[in-house]
DNA sequence: AGCACGCCGACT
DNA sequence: GTCGGCGTGCTC
């Protein structure tokens, strides 16, 4: 059993006894440090001159730097095992007032459920540049005096700095570029050559800007210049208040012109914050609400009955109006002078979301959150949201942690959708049951909104007032048929195409009627690797035990293999390294490969691809389906985020290349996954005055999936797949812990892991648990380093005890990581 | 995470 | 004999 030095920190849902965040601190205060490794509390002092409130974020000294922390809990009197002279003096308050005291219960949840640091949560819940630590940094000094008997280590460290323009490195970049840096550095400290210094990295903070107010509205002729007089109006025009830059760049102004307004009196120059949004956005075309259908009425109707938490499932069809359901709602809240979360899946889908709040409430209540943004306006949106102003934040699944104090609502939009669950940087929180507890927490309702809704919110919702139903598509809409076309038949028939021969007459109609066109592959990887077609030879990554990616040549001569896992690149071998033949090529049926086919039997056929390799810079995205959507593309080829919630009213044709890959996902997740995707692909098609069709390609037909999504019948689909999670107790029903053992060395995380699994086993009677494995992950080896994975699965009904995760932790050597996903989605 | 202290192999 | 590898322990 490991023994802690001081009491850890409990990870409990409710606060520390006596917490309440914000109350000034007498005595001394016990801090996290932000030290990835250090879970105990540390005490400091409170200097005279310095005023502490619980939740602050602090700078302390700690070990021989400066690292940030965050209080957490006041003591009077100091544990005996500690020493006053050890006690150190809290450096500064970075930062004040950022949680509130459910955010701060959030946080403590999180930690607990996730079986993550309270530190790590901290950081994924605020923005980046809050949290920041002391770098030692090396810096040459003016008039060095260089002689030549320096040892070699100390004379590469010397060539680094002079190659430096302020003759400055960090010592952790020195460390890692040159080998015997330690024995260097100390040679040229005591030469005095280089000093040394912890400094503060720069911190993320306000931008000030050059701002110009009118102060004196009254425009005396005589005393003004022509010019003066103009720019003065404009100003004026515009409010009174404008950026310098801004002003002089629109009335060509020059600066001097400013200067003698400021001189007169009638302006004022200064400085002021700037506050970085992300203003990216099309046009804005205030919109009133629509005519709603009976259903859209009837579920808002249900939805204004509360103000208290409570979880409702909108099921609605696609094309069935959910986004408008969200938008009345949202009005009421903000009417109650509350603010609202809306949460989507993917960032792909923030502009057309947005647009749609924007054309309602008008920019200035929207704010968006996701990856996507800069620090610097990351640091500046959150900072907004701490305000009392009744506002919205649309994002991805960290907005919900956007800090809004008085929260009236959260909603999550195609809640059933797996990008919800963070599966990288623990916590793996699911943002699905973040937000059920925070709207718990908060007393106010979650509306999850879906067209083919997760199973744990079905069993959740169904049978209950709070389901919400929208059967029918808007103004009586049909859903479109969905064609499941035999691949093996087209073989048969002398097709070779990948498109068949429904397909290919479908793109020929498409020709000649002028509508528009989806095709959607699922791409995993294996789909675009390159192989010799005379060996069977594949081309793997170095790193990771997967075969690298193609990519189309950008304008390099040079086509590029990629590993999608590691990143790691390398350029296409002519011909096969293994038998030399020539026959070695690109192989498979990525977004690309559909392109040039298209492009060779649809010459007349305009196309646009949509998926991560072309949407990742900056308003990509929103470049293309705008593009589409004014009709510069016949066809839009692409993946999986062509599948999530798009509007694209002039679709008539969607078609699924191929659906076995969705089929054959190896977990039990598959027939969920591939219903959810199929049927939302699907309803990309006939949102318009035109009715569509759409065309699934399978080899294999039979699958009782398709026949589901053909009906469009989430009820047989549901009425299929629960009793056969509930024979395996899978989730919903029963739960699942996934533990992850990684480490390069292969030897050490197998006996590791093993060692792991006997202990698991041995008390799983008592804990009333299984244990499935250990077995390697999917992907045996990803970056070098070898992953192993064991899962545990129980049944919360029948009451369980799991395993001590601190024996565990303590099981595994420092070369071996540990970490462990509650509720995994993904078993790579 | 860093960094110190501390114990075993190949070299001036 | 020493330099230097990286295995444990500590940081209020």
């Amino acid at each position: 059993m490991l023994e802690l030095a001081s009491p850890p920190l409990p990870l409990v849902a409710e606060p520390i006894a006596g917490y309440a965040v914000g109350t000034k601190v007498n005595g001394w205060i016990e801090v996290l440090i932000d030290i990835p490794g250090v879970q105990e509390l540390y005490t400091y002092n409170i200097p005279i001159d310095l005023t502490v409130r619980l939740g602050d974020i602090l700078s302390v000294p700690f070990s021989d730097r400066l690292v940030s922390g965050i209080a957490v809990r006041s003591i009077a009197s100091l544990p005996e095992n500690l020493d006053r002279s050890r006690i150190k003096n809290v450096d500064d308050v970075i930062a004040s007032g950022l949680f509130r005291d459910r955010y701060w219960e959030l946080l403590f949840k999180i930690a607990e459920y996730y079986h993550t640091p309270l530190i790590q949560v901290i950081k994924a819940a605020l923005p980046p540049g809050i949290l920041a630590r002391s770098q030692l940094r090396i810096r040459l000094l003016d008039t060095p005096t260089i002689d030549k008997s320096l040892g070699t280590a100390a004379k590469e460290i010397l060539q680094l700095l002079q190659s430096q323009k302020d003759g400055e490195y960090s010592w952790r970049f020195i460390q890692q570029k040159v080998r015997g840096a330690r024995r260097g550095l100390k040679e040229l400290i005591d030469r005095q050559i280089v000093v040394s210094n912890f400094a503060m990295p720069r911190l993320q903070s306000v931008k000030l800007q050059m701002a110009v107010t009118v102060i004196n509205d009254f425009i005396d002729a005589s005393e003004l210049s022509e010019r003066q007089r103009q720019v003065l109006e404009i100003l004026r025009d515009r409010g009174g208040e404008m950026w310098k830059a801004e002003l002089l760049s629109l009335t060509k102004a020059s600066a001097s012109i400013l200067d003698k307004l400021a001189e007169k009196n009638y302006v004022s120059l200064s400085m002021q914050e700037r506050i970085r949004l992300d203003r990216e956005r099309g046009i804005t075309n205030p919109q009133t609400a629509p005519q709603l259908t009976s259903d859209q009425r009837g579920a808002i109707d249900e939805l204004n009955r509360t103000d208290r938490f409570c979880q409702f499932l909108l099921h609605g069809v696609t094309g069935s109006g959910k986004t408008e359901v969200y938008l009345q709602i949202v009005d009421r809240v903000l009417r109650q002078g509350k603010s609202a979360i809306v949460l989507v899946p993917e960032i792909g889908l923030i502009p057309q979301i947005t647009d749609r709040f924007r054309d309602r409430f008008g920019e200035d209540k929207i704010c968006v959150y996701h990856s996507a943004l800069s620090d610097g306006e990351r640091y500046d949106t959150w900072r907004l949201l701490l305000s009392d102003t009744p506002q919205i934040i649309i994002g991805t699944r960290s907005a919900i942690f956007s800090p809004l104090p008085n929260l009236g609502i959260i909603i999550l939009d195609e809640e059933h959708d797996s990008s919800y669950k963070q599966d990288r940087p623990a916590p793996t929180y699911h943002a699905r049951d973040v937000a059920r507890w925070r709207a718990e927490l908060e007393a106010c309702p979650l509306v999850l909104g879906s067209a083919t809704p997760a199973l744990e919110t079905w069993i959740a919702n169904a049978n209950s007032p709070t389901y919400l139903s929208l059967p029918n598509r808007i103004e009586s809409r049909p859903l479109p048929p969905i064609e499941v076309v035999d691949m093996r038949q087209e073989l048969t028939a002398g097709n070779r195409s990948m498109f068949s021969r429904s397909l290919q007459s479908a793109l020929r109609e498409l020709q000649q009627t002028k509508k528009q066109g989806i095709l959607f592959i699922h791409r995993r990887g294996h789909s675009s690797f390159v192989s010799c077609r005379s060996c069977g030879y594949v081309v793997e990554c170095p790193h990771c035990d997967v075969s690298l990616a193609y990519h189309q040549p950008g304008t390099a001569a040079d086509s590029l293999l990629r590993c999608h896992y590691c990143n790691h690149a390398q350029p296409q071998p002519k011909k096969c390294p293994q038998c030399d033949s020539h026959y070695f090529k690109f192989f498979g049926s990525g977004t690309q490969k559909v392109m040039e086919e298209l492009a060779h039997q649809f010459p007349s056929l305009r196309c646009l691809r949509f998926d991560s390799d072309v949407t990742s810079r900056k308003g990509e995205h929103r470049r293309i389906l705008t593009a589409f959507a004014q009709g510069e593309a016949d066809i839009l080829v692409g993946t999986q985020m062509l599948a999530k919630g798009l509007d694209l009213p002039q679709v008539t044709l969607v078609g699924v290349i191929s659906a076995d890959g969705l089929l054959h996902l190896s977990d039990y997740r598959a027939a969920e996954r591939t219903f959810q995707t199929l049927t939302q692909v699907a309803g990309r098609c006939g949102r318009g005055a035109d009715a569509g069709k759409v065309i699934v390609q399978t080899y294999n037909p039979e699958h009782p999936v398709l026949n589901a999504v053909i009906g469009h019948d989430y009820r047989s689909f549901i009425a299929g797949e629960l009793p056969a999670r509930q024979l395996l107790n899978y989730p919903p029903y029963g739960k699942l812990i996934l533990l992850r053992t990684s480490s390069p060395d292969e030897k050490l995380v197998i006996e590791t892991t093993e060692k792991i699994g006997v202990y698991l086993t041995e008390r799983s009677i008592a804990g009333k648990y299984e244990v499935l494995g250990p077995a390697t992950a999917t992907v045996m080896r990803v970056s070098d380093l070898y992953r192993w994975q064991i899962l545990l699965k129980y049944v919360p009904n029948l009451g369980f005890n799991l395993p001590d995760w601190e024996v565990i932790k303590g099981m595994c050597p420092s070369a071996v990581k540990l970490t462990i996903d509650v509720d995994p989605q993904n078993f790579l």
